[in-house]
DNA sequence: TCACGATACGGAGCAGCGTTCCGCTTCGCA
DNA sequence: TGCGAAGCGGAACGCTGCTCCGTATCGTGA
């Protein structure tokens, strides 16, 4: 707006910054889960954590960037499962497979997911925002092919799914729990 | 040890305290939920949060003292379920309802129980003790009426009610997912 | 080559959290 | 009624996420 055309592009120290704060940040949630202090993040990245906050405004935003490409393969796989899988049913199987895989590897992810903390919500929104559409597919698909009932919604099955991955651990295998969610969406003729 | 008999009860006035307390707390959970500040509580109370702390010495004593009483009740019903109902699944099922009012009609409960926060693992731990044996018994008698699949524990199944009882809204509604779960235990014949 | 404005950085500081600590007050028995 | 024990209040501590601004660095036009 006032010159427009000193410095077109990002300098060169923050893209490196910025990277380097990327690295630092997926080393960090893997090794202390994604509540990890962002102190201690700035710190690993050998930065102040005000160049933090400038390259990704609230911690959500740190998170999602760290995860864009997980979140984005996912959200890809649904229709590339739905045409190669044998029935819509096994596609959202498998779908369902991938995003807990996701989840569950992620120490802590499906709680910060869930947290009613004010910052863990735009992240909330963005996993949402990306994934729901992906899940309505599938479900759609079952649901016209009589395998799945037709009253639940996609949003309500990810929250499901997204909050039975909380606090997995080796006395509580979520996705055994979500295999009994999935058992349980089947279209059943008894009643 | 020392005296052993100069005051053989607690005073008047902490005996009065700790009830005021309860009352504020209940009255603070239902008002913000029960992730609201210790300082809140203690101004409702009118007393200073030393004096929460001597009574409770933790968050997690507040929570439990004030819904002992309803998960004391939800404990008990069990029994009184298998007893009474129609068959061992109806029991069990009806239970499950019951822990799950319980749940979603306590703002936040849910999450603070599957929050990661060191504070509310003692809370989590206590809820999982009172109530996971009463789960247990409900489930083997399902098992053994063959209406259950066997290889579910009632730890796994506490865990993934809970868990999906979390941060229910107009958007999800925990019950019916609850409800998808339950269907998924059913014995099954196919596989 | 260099000067200078735009950009980015570091970290002290703020507000809010749970929890601790200790000087002061109140209770209730002897 | 005196006095030791019990209880109370709230300042203070260490932690959090996040903001702010003086300082340092970059990179371009002269």
């Amino acid at each position: 707006m006032t010159t427009g055309r000193t410095t077109p592009t990002k300098r060169a120290d923050a893209r490196r910054n910025e990277q380097v704060l990327l690295d630092a940040a997926a080393a960090a949630f893997v090794a202390s889960g994604v509540e990890v202090p962002v102190r201690h993040i700035a710190a690993r990245a050998g930065v102040g954590v005000g160049t933090i906050y400038r390259h990704f405004p609230t911690r959500a935003d740190l998170v999602i960037a760290v995860y864009r490409h997980q979140v984005d393969a996912c959200a890809d796989a649904g229709p590339t499962l739905l045409a190669h899988a044998d029935s819509p049913h096994q596609a959202l199987s498998r779908w369902i497979d991938l995003f807990v895989d996701f989840l569950t590897t992620k120490h802590g992810l499906a709680a910060a997911l869930q947290s009613d903390r004010a910052q863990f919500e735009t992240l909330h929104a963005w996993f949402l925002d990306r994934l729901v559409p992906v899940c309505a597919e599938l479900l759609q698909a079952c649901v016209q092919a009589g395998q799945v009932r037709d009253d639940i919604e996609a949003l309500e099955l990810m929250r499901g799914v997204g909050n039975l991955c909380i606090g997995a651990d080796e006395r509580y295998d979520a996705r055994r729990m979500v295999e009994l969610l999935i058992a349980g969406l089947r279209a059943t003729t008894q009643r």
